[in-house]
Parts: structure tokens; C-alpha cells; sequence
DNA sequence: GCAATCCTTACACCGACTGTAAGTGTACAT
DNA sequence: ATGTACACTTACAGTCGGTGTAAGGATTGC
């Protein structure tokens, strides 16, 4: 499988030198165009990791990892000029996974990264939103210490739901998505299994996550009483 | 789930104060009584971390770290004097998951720590031999690239082969296992779900990895040249 | 209160998993 | 060499979970 390694730096400079660093080792270096709101552009992107400076002209880079460690699961290097101990015990605490201070040796920066790609190859694929998790691969549905697999089709729904939350995601697309085409498929069966899904995401007390809005499609939505935010 | 912290240091005093910090902050920690082949005080201790020191009395640091990271999937922290960059991508290129050097501030090491619980809370529980790997949850076989997922029985059968390797795993034991009685049990049943782990197993290339010693039972054994050593 | 939309339940089909049975193959001892 | 104990393989049937169909009930919004 390639590895994706994304720059966040908005030196250019360091920039570069850091894109001809892994590139040297054979990894798909990117990089991205706009610091102003970056996070949907992070996540198209799909990166097997992320390293990151803290000091960026638009959100810091402490904001768009605590951000994006909410949401996504690959690896975050924080690589910046910020060298207390303040500062690295704040990124940890957002979840940042290293952290190292510039001037870094490429090799010592190349090691981590490594180390990271190693151990998250090993993770698997998280859908996340606050407290709920789910495994696209094995359709394994964590919330708050319950867990639950679900069968095939009704994972297939929920990763559609979770991908687009809290969007509305139209009936249309998830036929499309699941039974390939909108054409000659009964739309009960839609409905059908969105009433299993439910089901059995009550089961592990998910109650009434899934929204219906009428004539345009479901929304994913958890209410502020079932977060328990840790803030 | 508790945290159970594995303190493998020689320095009677450094020791303490490393039980002392990680106690404060709530988790269960542990020492190792003996440096001469503590592999397997280690294992059975099932750590969630291991902080390891690179200057033993026995074996050194490095040694265990590379061992112990080719059959077992907790995280090590390496807490050492060395503070040479040599030492420290030696360390992490056998596995290591971070890497510090004494002095080192209690804060920074706690939160290195916390850092990597959290992380490999969310890597599944894997048996390792070599380059095979068997989530036991999921029953899926890791070889290679190449992966399958196992049915319940079979699952439960490798496990106890890859748990019990290279040592030879009883029939009676297997039946006890998996049946609950040897009494009963068709001992024919175990032939036969063992001709269907190893046509799955074959699937992937994995042939003949499981023999048969008559009168006795099963042993797993991957052969050399079923190895890739990456040394 | 009516029509469109959505939900629920029951049912039947299919395939995967599992154990039973019976026959085939293999190794070891005499 | 030959027979016996042990091991392997294949075929078969029961069971269960997952899936889609069908039909009727409930809800929403005008």
C-alpha cells in the first residue's frame, strides 16, 4: 500500500526541504494550498501522515490537530520551532502523536515518521464522531466501552451516514452507493434497513441517532447528551 | 480496561521514582525481578507499556526491545542515558515506540506515555509469529499482504496453535478448548475443521504451516524459507 | 382529513458455518 | 509385506444469520 505523507509548513523552505526529505525515500509527499481553512482539504487527501507546524499564518497548528485527531486516524508529527515543554506537553495532550522541534535532523525525523506509518498501518480504519467509532472493515460499531458488529449492508449505511455527517445524505446517493443505481430498486428496502440499523445501534444505547428528514434523506446527528466531553 | 505499566530498569533509585511517578497518576505498575532472561516475565506480565532502559545487567535493551516487538503488540518507550542519534534510530528502527533520554521530566514522560496507551488502545490484540499475524477478535490472518478472514472454529484453532508455537498443541487439549469435554467429542470433528484451516490457510500461501505429529497433536512451524527477514 | 412519505413486521430465499458419516490414505510395528 | 491404528478428505444435511419482498400500519404536512 503507498504511504501518503502530507506537509502542513508554511515556510517554503523548510517546506521543500521537507517534501525532498521523504521523497528521497520513496514516499507520496503532498502538500497543502491554503492555510485559511486547510481541514477539508487534509482530509480529501487521505494522508497515511500528517506533519505538522504549530506557528501557520490561518488556524494553529495545535487548533487543526485537535481537530482533525477528532475526526480522522492517521498520525500527526508535530515538527515546529516552539521548544517548552509546555508546548509539547499541550500537543500531546491534543493528541499529537510526536513531537519534535526544528532544526530536526532528516534522519531522526525520518525515523518517526516511520514508526508512526508502522504502528497505524496496524490501526484500523476509524469513521469518528465524538464518542462514536466505527470500523469500516469489520463493521465493528464502538461507543463508550459497547460494541456491536453489524452486518454488511447495514455498515454500508452507517459509513455513508458517518462520512457525510452531519449532512443530509439523500436517499438517491445511498441507493446509488449500496445497491448501484436508483433504477429498479425498491426503495423499502432502504427503509428496511435503515429500521435494522437503528435496531441495532439501540442496542448499545445509540438511541435516535439517525435522523429522518422528510422528502430529502437521513442525517447522522449525536446529541450533546450523549458526548461526554473530556474538555 | 486498568493500565498495567512495565518498568524493565536496573537503577534501584531511578526504578522507584518511575514506579512512584506513573502510581501517582493512577496506573498499576510493575518490575521485572530478574535480568538475566526476563522474555518471559515480561510476556506473562501483559503490559499495556513497557518503559525500557538500554544499559542492563543481562540482555541489553536493544535486544529485548527487538525481540519482544516481533511477538508481542504493546507499545516500549525507551528511557535511556544514551543520547547519541545513533542509539536513538537503532532503537526505533527495532521497533521502539519512543525514544527519551535521562534526565528526563517526569511531565514529558507521562505524557509520552499517555500518548501511546491511547494509541495502541486502538490496535487490535494480535498473535505474531514472524511475518504471520492473527487478530483473535476478528479471526482475520495477516500474511504477506495478503489477508483472510477465518470462521469461528478455525479461528479458535489458530489461536491455540500460534499460542502454544513451536511447542505441540494436544488433541485432548484442543477438544477441552473448543468443544468443552474430550469426552463426547467426535475426535473426527477436529480432523476436519483442521482440513479447512489449512485449505484457508493455503488460500494465502501459507501451505503447510501446521504439521501433524502422530499420537500427539498439532504444531505450528513456519519454515525459514517462508521468512522474509528484513535483517 | 387526506395524500405522500416513511416505518415496521412477517416471510422466504440464500449462503456460510458446523458437525456427522463414511470412505480413503498413511505410518508404524510385527 | 501386511495389517492396524491413526490421520485425512469428501459429501451431506441441519441450522442460523443476512438479505430482499411484500403488505399493512404510522406519521407528517398541507
Amino acid at each position: 500500500m503507498e504511504q501518503r505523507i502530507l506537509i502542513i509548513e508554511d515556510d517554503i523552505f523548510l517546506r521543500e526541504e521537507l517534501i525532498h526529505t521523504f521523497q528521497k525515500e520513496g514516499y507520496s509527499v503532498m502538500s497543502i494550498s491554503s492555510f485559511q481553512s486547510p481541514e477539508q482539504e487534509i482530509i480529501n487527501s487521505h494522508p497515511s501522515l500528517v506533519v505538522l507546524d504549530i506557528n501557520l499564518p490561518g488556524k494553529s497548528g495545535f487548533e487543526l490537530c485537535k481537530w482533525l485527531k477528532g475526526r480522522c486516524s492517521f498520525p500527526i508529527l508535530i515538527l515546529t520551532a516552539c521548544d517548552t515543554l509546555e508546548d509539547e506537553l499541550n500537543a500531546l495532550g491534543l493528541g499529537a502523536d510526536d513531537y519534535l522541534t526544528k532544526p530536526c535532523h532528516p534522519e531522526r525525523l525520518l525515523a518517526r515518521a516511520v514508526r508512526l506509518l508502522d504502528t497505524y498501518r496496524k490501526v484500523p480504519d476509524l469513521l469518528q464522531i465524538g464518542d462514536l467509532s466505527f470500523d469500516t472493515e469489520t463493521c465493528k460499531v464502538m461507543w463508550k466501552n459497547d460494541s456491536l458488529t453489524l452486518p454488511e449492508t447495514e455498515g454500508r449505511l452507517l459509513k455513508l451516514l458517518m462520512e457525510q455527517a452531519p449532512a443530509i445524505v439523500s436517499k438517491d446517493y445511498i441507493a446509488m452507493e449500496i445497491w448501484g443505481g436508483t433504477e429498479y430498486v425498491d426503495e423499502n428496502i432502504l427503509q428496511v434497513n435503515m429500521t435494522r440499523l437503528r435496531k441495532n445501534l439501540d442496542k448499545i444505547g445509540l438511541k435516535s441517532i439517525i435522523q429522518t428528514v422528510r422528502g430529502q434523506g437521513y442525517t447522522l446527528h449525536i446529541s450533546d447528551s450523549q458526548q461526554s466531553d473530556i474538555e
